[in-house]
DNA sequence: GCCTATGTATAATG
DNA sequence: CATTATACATAGGC
C-alpha cells in the first residue's frame, strides 16, 4: 500500500503520549545500539543513564555504569552539556533498569 | 568522482590510529544528537559520559550531567537502605546487571 | 571541515 | 512485534 515508510518528523515534543512512548522505546535502543557500536569500533568506555517521564531508569554502560561515573568523580573534566528545561521530580525504582536488559534481550534474540 | 559514499563497515576495532580518531569523532557527535532529540521529542533526562582512549572525558547531559547522575544515586539508595554511605560502585544489583549486558553486547558482536 | 554515495535508523503500516 | 519506504547518519574522499 502507498503511504508507508518515514515520514519527515518534527523535532519537538510528541503530544500523544503513546506515540511518544513508542517512540521512546524506539530511538533508546538506537541510541544503545550507536553507544555499543562506538565502544567496539573506538575502544571506549561509554555510560548512559535515561530516566523517562515516569521517571523510570534506563542504562547502558561499558564496562559498566558505575566505573565510567566513578571516573568523572575523579577527573571532573566535563566537556560538553546540552540543556533547556524540564525538571520533573519522581523517585525511580532500581528495579527498572531490569526492563533495559529484557529489552536488549528480546532485540537480539537470545 | 567515483568510488565516493559510505561502504559498508566491518563492527570491530579500528586498528589505525588516525581513522579511529575520525570516527569516534563522527560518531561521538551523531551519540550526542541523536540524545537530545530524544530529550526533545520525549522529554526524558538523558547523561552520556564516554572515555576515550587517551583518557579524555566527554560528556552530554540533559538538563545536565550531574543531576541526572545524582537521581541515578538517590534511587539506588532508596532502593537499598540497608546500611553503608557509599552506594556508588557497590551495588551488587546494578554491576551485576550491566555486566551482563556488556557481555551480551559482546557475545552478539556489536 | 564540507560533500556525496550508500548504509542505517525509524515513522507508518500490517 | 515484522515490514517497508524514506529521512538521516556517516565512510571515504577532497
Amino acid at each position: 500500500m502507498p503511504n508507508m515508510g518515514r515520514k519527515k518528523t518534527q523535532m519537538e515534543l510528541i503530544e500523544t503520549e503513546s506515540a511518544r512512548h513508542v517512540t521512546f522505546s524506539k530511538r533508546r535502543s538506537g541510541l544503545f545500539k550507536k553507544a555499543s557500536e562506538l565502544c567496539t569500533m573506538c575502544a571506549v568506555e561509554v555510560a548512559i543513564i535515561i530516566f523517562s517521564i515516569g521517571g523510570k531508569a534506563f542504562s547502558f554502560g561499558h564496562p559498566n555504569v558505575h566505573s565510567v561515573f566513578n571516573r568523572l568523580r575523579c577527573s571532573e573534566n566535563l566537556d560538553a552539556s546540552t540543556s533547556s528545561n524540564d525538571a520533573a521530580g519522581q523517585d525511580p525504582i532500581l528495579h527498572d533498569l531490569n526492563k533495559t536488559h529484557s529489552d536488549l534481550i528480546e532485540d537480539v534474540g537470545l
